[in-house]
DNA sequence: CACGTTGTGTGACCACGTCACATGCCTTTC
DNA sequence: GAAAGGCATGTGACGTGGTCACACAACGTG
């Protein structure tokens, strides 16, 4: 039951907001679930425990761009918007792998704010952090080029094989553009021999090349 | 001396915070004065108290793009998150107007966190506010067409007289795009009647069909 | 008035997003 | 193991948007 010693974050928690925290049963959710959808009131502060969450924001035409990845330790900032802000949701949060995770209901959540300097800490950085990656967001999508985003996404999510398994639908997304696109720019990397790829599979070739591409078009 | 008790957003704070804030002394700077630019090391928490200043996001290439403006009794989020991630600022405040602000210096600003909750909600809510403005912002850039931004651009800032005196320049960052585009796009719309526009003036002179641009596209 | 400065208009061109398909590949089902 | 359906991908056409390189026009200052 005590899950909060096994949290990195949270282990660092004095010991009444650790004590108050794991009176809460974690929850497990299966991969593919949607944790909240956009226009859903926000119930409470949720942290990761294990598993993978994606945020994304969805277009009017189906198109949609991921905001941020949740990973173990992190919480959802949607739901600290929510819960500050007051209103709900605009966002979609998915579940991109089996994941357990706690929920803080609201009163919880403002009881341990303003009795624990450490959870205050806890939820402060993460906030400045996710605000500080939306940030990072618009300037990608606003002065990086599709391809030189695309080659960063690579090289980010390829294994130490130079493998990446995704879809070109899910690369869309990810870096907030069309499936057709993505066809398109694979096509000139890999006749450009940086990469290879097929059916569900893009491998590195030529990482100096795509980093060439990062930078150079960010430039 | 005592600017807390004219600061709405301030006024409702606990009495020990209030004396404390009382002991700095506001900042006056000029229009045009540059608060803060990229790489710059954060040196307090930044709270308005009179004029506006503008928080841009500059491209590699000159372009640039609104992130948000800072209106009196509000504060700058850009030196929450350096204050408290420790990253370096990423953006570039401008005085829009003459502006009297006061710098709420590191150490001041954690023990007013710790101590008074009513400044903890006032910062907390500032960043929830923030964040959420930057979602829509995002969600506009990548969702939007230009011509449904600049419509709503239009209605928003224009006077009861329908005039909006910005250059086309001002007009092209305040949306996130080109010179040459807002140019193209105001024609197209002056010749539909929705509006006329005229060295550094733009005149409404269809509510009606700006709206249906507005939630045309969007939809 | 001549001059630089600033705001605007324009054409060409490329990158990107969208639509409408045509393949392929892989799994399920009989 | 062949047929059927779903999913991942390729491709052409077309419109929008961003960039570059200008030409001009409107203002300010000497």
């Amino acid at each position: 039951m005590s899950w909060t010693e096994h949290t990195d974050q949270i282990a660092g928690l004095d010991a009444p907001a650790r004590a108050l925290l794991d009176t809460l049963a974690p929850l497990d959710v299966t991969e593919g679930a949607v944790l909240f959808c956009p226009g859903e009131a926000v119930k409470g502060y949720v942290v990761m425990l294990s598993g993978q969450v994606d945020v994304n924001l969805i277009g009017p035409n189906g198109r949609d761009i991921l905001l941020y990845r949740v990973a173990p330790g992190q919480s959802c900032i949607q739901s600290t918007l929510g819960l500050l802000g007051g209103d709900a949701y605009t966002a979609e949060a998915t579940a991109e792998t089996p994941a357990r995770l706690v929920l803080i209901p609201r009163d919880v959540f403002f009881a341990l704010l303003d009795s624990s300097p450490g959870f205050r800490r806890l939820v402060f950085g993460a906030f400045a952090e996710r605000m500080q990656s939306m940030m990072q967001l618009i300037e990608n999508v606003s002065f990086m080029s599709v391809e030189a985003r695309l080659a960063a996404l690579i090289l980010d999510r390829s294994g130490p094989d130079g493998c990446l398994h995704m879809t070109q639908a899910e690369m869309a997304t990810a870096i907030g553009t069309a499936r057709e696109v993505i066809s398109r720019r694979l096509d000139k990397m890999a006749h450009a021999g940086s990469v290879a790829h097929e059916r569900g599979v893009v491998t590195v070739l030529d990482h100096k090349a795509l980093n060439k591409i990062v930078s150079g078009t960010a430039f």
